[in-house]
DNA sequence: AGCACGCCGACT
DNA sequence: GTCGGCGTGCTC
């Protein structure tokens, strides 16, 4: 009778698109070390390694396969806590994603280790067994070499079994594995000088003083000293930083040489963030009586309600309102996430905060560089090196700051809340940040406040239905007048001849008198469906990418055709490439074009112009609005850019250029898009004692939801909307799938969207719509159908996502349709 | 995702 | 006759 020896095995997450977690036996030398949430080495197929999570520990030994062994393990304490596995799972559920995609987005590259592992001996063992010849040319391969990559020593053995070798080599513990980062952060540090331990309390001081009588330098830098390190404590001195010391006394690096020899002072070095920290200098300012007043209701619900929507207009001084209750919570013990569209994440908004809140602060934004982002999460995890100090309490972070490891989160602040940046389309997972959140948030029976000018209308809705309390605030801070708009009619314009190029006489009569008074001017433009193309004059050919079914788009700089969607790029042809005439022209206006035509009519005009081209890096952003600021240009033409929480003070008039677009887009959510889309770039209007202008130029001034946006009437913009949203089974009333699918054939394409329609109409009737054709139909060549499943709010959405992923593996079995990828996402925006 | 296996075209 | 194209299926 023999007696198996307990196995234990442990589930992990994978970063690869496989629909679940796989099994693997924990070898008995790292039993102590696996837990739940730390990352281990595994060989997934044939000679993969990857980094996993370990979510599961259990004794079942699987009975349909062989399991293997975990490689190595890379954490000695868990790196993704219980809240964050959570997280992770509703994500893959919700949103149907793989658990790999949703670990892809939650990790900062330096923690995925898909980098580089490398070998290592560890200096032992070696000796003590018997080694064949494979191990033994292994072993010598990595001696040679010091350490060497997986990769590279497969291909340098070729034997079939190296991950076997390599295996056996780890568990003798001959060999072991590490994930080195592509980047590698070594922490950065500054000089910081601080007291002798022998000059200890005030005689001895003095004392140095008296010594000191004959370098006058060494006496000032003393002195100096003692000034900074107030208020002084004898226990406990304070140490200064190097630099300002020496500012202050100016004086050279070698006087301070000269005190650290003679034991004056000590100079050590202390590991700083990347993160530009200031100390906490100003307090957060004196509260209005209206922000007062929706600060106190704010809170008030908070005592019987999870969420609360701040509905402020813009100007209304929301963010004093944030830092207030920011402020509470901290001093609760507790930490805040403050999330924020992508564009609004500003070194305006990360500078205020960090005055208010110092070091505390800990900022997550995708343009800083990995090694920064894997720097915030570890001190998120109290795994930084100065472990007391080091854990953020404020997060002021972007849509995949949801993911950082919180330990106990009180508030979460979702500003923008309406912002449809805040969900993810690209990679899967395709999740909502500010939906997530709230999950994220309810976990720690934290509190989450939505705050945003133009509310959603999905937010408003569950405000008004009671779910989350409302909060409103619709005057703007110090007495400012809200604009006014007046809407400039482009078809009437244009039959009178009086249109000067895209711009309408009151347009131009606007600006025109802004710029006579020393104002400042934005222009906003829509990018979408208006980028410039060309065009034959003779034959009407334009000039359309091979691998997708859009125009090229003109870019003036480098003289070149772009595609925006694959990136395709060719340089203008010198001839019409269908008739060969010479006769190419630009068509359609973008902001280039906007700019170009206004500094024509206006010659004396400083114009700049901000759109993704001229941004491309975030000191180039910077740059505009730093000169916009200090009235380095009188107007800025823009794209949706410019109508994000810029506060600018001069500027008197916003012109909108083509309101048409946004509201003709064939999408459910064009009215609420353009009424959010007009109304903040309204909010750039008029700042301090000045009424400012907006002028709206229109093909369609009897449109209602331009009667809204001109009346500034949100609530009954949102009844007019809540009531077609109900009549044609739109959210909030309905939940949105769609399901993309897509091909390199349009026939299979078209044929397989048809089936799934089919299959999904037997569960679902007439809640499936499609299969219709995107603008874009076809991308790097893929042709692609769109379906969209409408499910009422009451139904089971799990039970409907499940018919559905039955419906699609259905659809995948037949023969034919096995290479036809289908994408569901889940509340499209 | 990555990799192997497998079945059809242009080469020694 | 093979080398290699990428379509398909599997990975604990």
């Amino acid at each position: 009778m023999s007696v198996t020896p307990r196995r234990l095995f442990a589930d992990v997450i994978l970063p690869v698109p496989v629909p679940k977690a796989y099994t693997y036996a924990i070898p008995e030398s790292m039993e102590q070390q696996v837990a739940i949430g730390v990352r281990v080495v595994v060989q997934f197929g044939r000679k993969k390694l990857y980094s996993a999570v370990v979510v599961r520990l259990h004794s079942n030994a699987p009975a349909e396969y062989e399991t293997k062994d975990i490689f190595s393990v890379l954490d000695t304490s868990p790196i993704i806590t219980s809240h964050q596995l959570m997280l992770w799972e509703w994500i893959s559920s919700y949103y149907m994603a793989f658990p790999g995609d949703v670990m892809r987005a939650a990790l900062p590259a330096g923690m995925k280790l898909e980098s580089e592992t490398r070998i290592f001996l560890t200096g032992e063992n070696a000796d003590h067994f018997d080694l064949d010849e494979q191990d033994y040319k292994v072993v010598q391969l990595v001696k040679e070499r010091k350490s060497t990559t997986v990769q590279d020593l497969c291909k340098e053995l070729e034997v079939k079994n190296s991950m076997a070798v390599l295996g056996r080599l780890i568990r003798l513990q001959i060999i072991r594995l590490e994930e080195s980062l592509k980047e590698n952060i070594k922490p950065r540090t500054e000089s910081v000088v601080v007291l002798h331990p022998s000059v200890s309390n005030e005689a001895a001081v003095n004392n140095l003083f008296e010594k000191l009588s004959s370098a006058p330098a060494q006496q000032r830098l003393l002195l100096a000293y003692l000034s900074l390190s107030q208020p002084f404590d004898w226990s406990n001195p304070i140490r200064v930083k190097q630099k300002d010391l020496l500012e202050k006394v100016q004086v050279t690096y070698g006087v301070l040489k000269a005190c650290r020899e003679k034991e004056i002072f000590l100079i050590e070095q202390r590991e700083i963030s990347r993160i530009e920290d200031g100390e906490a200098t100003s307090f957060a300012s004196e509260l209005s009586d209206a922000q007062q007043k929706a600060l106190t209701e704010v809170e008030a619900h908070f005592k019987e309600k999870d969420v609360v929507l701040l509905h402020g207009v813009t100007g209304s001084g929301k963010t004093e309102i944030y830092i207030q209750l920011i402020q509470k919570v901290l001093d609760e013990g507790k930490q805040v996430l403050y999330l924020l569209p992508e564009i609004a994440l500003t070194t305006q908004i990360i500078n205020r905060l960090a005055r208010v809140f110092g070091d505390r602060v800990g900022v997550y934004h995708s343009k800083f560089s990995d090694a920064q982002r894997t720097e915030v999460y570890t001190r998120m995890l109290g795994q930084g090196t100065d472990a007391e100090n080091s854990r953020y309490d404020l997060i002021l972070g972007v849509r995949s700051s949801v993911f950082l490891p919180y330990a106990n989160l009180g508030l979460v602040i979702v500003d923008e809340e309406h912002e449809n940046t805040y969900k993810q389309y690209d990679p899967a997972p395709r999740y909502n940040a500010r939906d997530t959140a709230m999950v994220m948030a309810n976990s720690f029976g934290a509190k989450v406040l939505l705050g945003t000018a133009t509310p959603s209308i999905e937010s408003y809705h569950n405000a008004l239905l009671g779910k989350y309390g409302l909060v409103e605030l619709l005057s703007r801070h110090k007495d400012v007048a809200l604009p006014s708009s007046i809407l400039a009619n482009t078809i009437r314009a244009r039959k009178m001849k009086q249109m000067v190029a895209m711009f309408t006489p009151q347009m131009l009569k606007a600006i025109d008198e802004a710029l006579k008074k020393k104002e400042q001017v934005i222009l906003f433009q829509n990018r979408r469906g208006f980028s410039p193309y060309l065009e034959c004059s003779d034959c009407a050919h334009i000039p359309r990418c091979e691998n997708c079914d859009v125009s090229l788009t003109y870019h003036k700089a480098g003289h070149n055709m772009v595609c925006h969607y694959c990136g395709y790029t060719a340089k203008v042809p010198a001839l019409c490439p269908a008739c060969h005439s010479t006769d190419i022209k630009t068509r359609g206006f973008g902001t280039e074009k906007i700019e170009e035509e206004l500094q024509v009519v206006f010659p004396e005009a400083r114009i700049a112009r901000m759109d993704l081209d001229t941004t491309r890096s975030r000191i180039s952003y910077e740059q505009l609005i730093s000169d916009f600021e200090e009235y380095k240009l009188d107007v800025l033409v823009g794209t949706q850019m410019v109508t994000k929480g810029l506060d600018f003070d001069k500027v008197s008039v916003v012109g909108v250029l083509d309101a048409d677009s946004p509201l003709n887009f064939p999408d459910f959510r064009a009215h609420e898009r353009s009424f959010q889309l007009m109304a903040q770039v309204s909010g750039r209007a008029g700042r301090k004692e000045k009424q400012g202008l907006v002028v709206i130029q229109t093909a369609q001034p009897e449109h209602p939801v331009l009667k809204f946006i001109v009346d500034n009437n949100y609530i009954d913009f949102f009844k007019s909307e809540l009531h077609q949203r109900k009549q044609f089974m739109y959210p909030p009333f309905y939940r949105l799938i769609r399901i993309t699918v897509k091909h390199r054939d349009r026939a299979i394409t078209n044929a397989a969207a048809e089936m799934l329609v089919a299959m999904l109409k037997q569960a679902f009737g007439k809640r499936v719509l499609g299969p219709e054709e995107p603008i874009v139909a076809r991308i790097q060549n893929f042709y692609i159908k769109n379906i969209l499943l409408k499910v009422e709010r009451d139904r089971s959405v799990a039970r409907a996502k499940e018919i559905l992923a039955e419906c699609i593996v259905q659809v995948k079995g037949r023969d034919d349709y096995r290479s036809v990828f289908f994408s569901p996402d889940v509340d499209p925006y």
